[in-house]
DNA sequence: CGCATTTCCTGGTAGC
DNA sequence: TGCTACCAGGAAATGC
């Protein structure tokens, strides 16, 4: 999307932005600011997308707003109008197209302005790690931000935490990659684990990113094409059906409230007494 | 602070 | 056909 964005929305003014069918509240705060301004670049930052913006009156030093878009669970991003539940719209100067159309089904996306770099009702993206795809993000990183935490794997990753950008869906396919248990506890993987799954998070993320994305149901890319990477899953999604890797039946477990898919052969459950659940601390009804 | 749980929100679907 | 109940989940809020 940021790719998409960027040569058709870099140096333009925003000459309008106006909610539909939404309440005015924290996930459109102060959207009517950007009203003027000029997108300065499209950067991004996990899946919150970061346009700073430039008010023309203002020399250097003054401090930048930042048009944040989050597309939540099913947020669609078009300069097409959308066929229902359209909530933003934002008007552009120069050539066609003009108009950006923000699409949210389930209303978890955010439209947003905040001041540059402080994210006061964005507390995930103020505690973000690294991006997954930036050179910021390394195995050597990764490793401290991993060593001191007792949650599930799968729970630190859905933090965006320990690298940004990794959400359930890729969260189950690089750990089914590295075949390490979702609920095995952060701490203890072993070095060798952590650099494997730093890799197998790159690699999922690039091999999605080629095939335009996963679309399960909403998801659009700007253009209006549906994300080819369904096919390509190995696990999220495919429960009952054969792992890729040794054709046993994959499994779904609850880790962290999220639905969670693995391949019970190549992710063996940790050697740990505990169950997956809260209190059933009862070592009877292993499988 | 760390971690677990609950809430938000709507379309789709199972069950009756 | 129409109704109720429940599920999906990214991030924030709430509760220890």
């Amino acid at each position: 999307m940021r790719r998409e964005l960027e040569p058709w929305l870099t140096g333009r003014v925003v000459r309008s932005a106006e909610l539909v069918d939404a309440v005015p509240g924290p996930k459109y705060a102060r959207l009517a600011r950007a009203v003027g301004q000029r997108v300065a670049a499209v950067g991004r930052h996990g899946k919150f997308l970061l346009l700073p913006l430039e008010a023309p009156e203002t020399g250097g030093g003054a401090a930048r707003d930042e048009l944040v878009i989050h597309l939540g669970m099913t947020g669609v991003v078009s300069a097409e109008p959308p066929v229902s539940h359209l909530r933003v719209v934002i008007r552009f100067d120069g050539p066609e197209p003009q108009t950006l159309y923000f699409r949210d089904v389930r209303r978890f996306g955010r439209v947003l302005i905040a001041p540059e770099g402080v994210y006061d009702g964005l507390p995930t993206l103020q505690q973000a790690g690294p991006d997954a795809l930036a050179p910021a993000f390394t195995p050597e990183g990764f490793a401290r931000a991993l060593a001191h935490s007792g949650v599930a794997i799968k729970t630190a990753l859905m933090s965006q935490r320990p690298v940004a950008g990794v959400g359930n869906i890729y969260a189950d396919e690089a750990l089914w990659r590295i075949g390490v248990h979702p609920e095995r506890p952060a701490r203890l993987l072993r070095r060798g684990q952590v650099e494997a799954l730093h890799g197998a998070i790159v690699d999922v993320l690039m091999a999605s990113l080629e095939a335009q994305g996963t679309t399960l149901h909403d998801y659009r890319t700007v253009n209006g094409a549906v994300g080819a990477y369904l096919e390509r899953l190995a696990v999220y999604g495919r429960t009952g059906r054969p792992c890729p890797r040794c054709g046993a039946a994959i499994a779904r477990i609850v880790v962290g409230a999220r639905g969670t898919h693995l391949c019970p052969v190549c992710q063996p459950r940790p050697r740990s007494r505990r169950g997956s659940r809260a209190a059933p601390r009862r070592a009877g009804g292993r499988s």
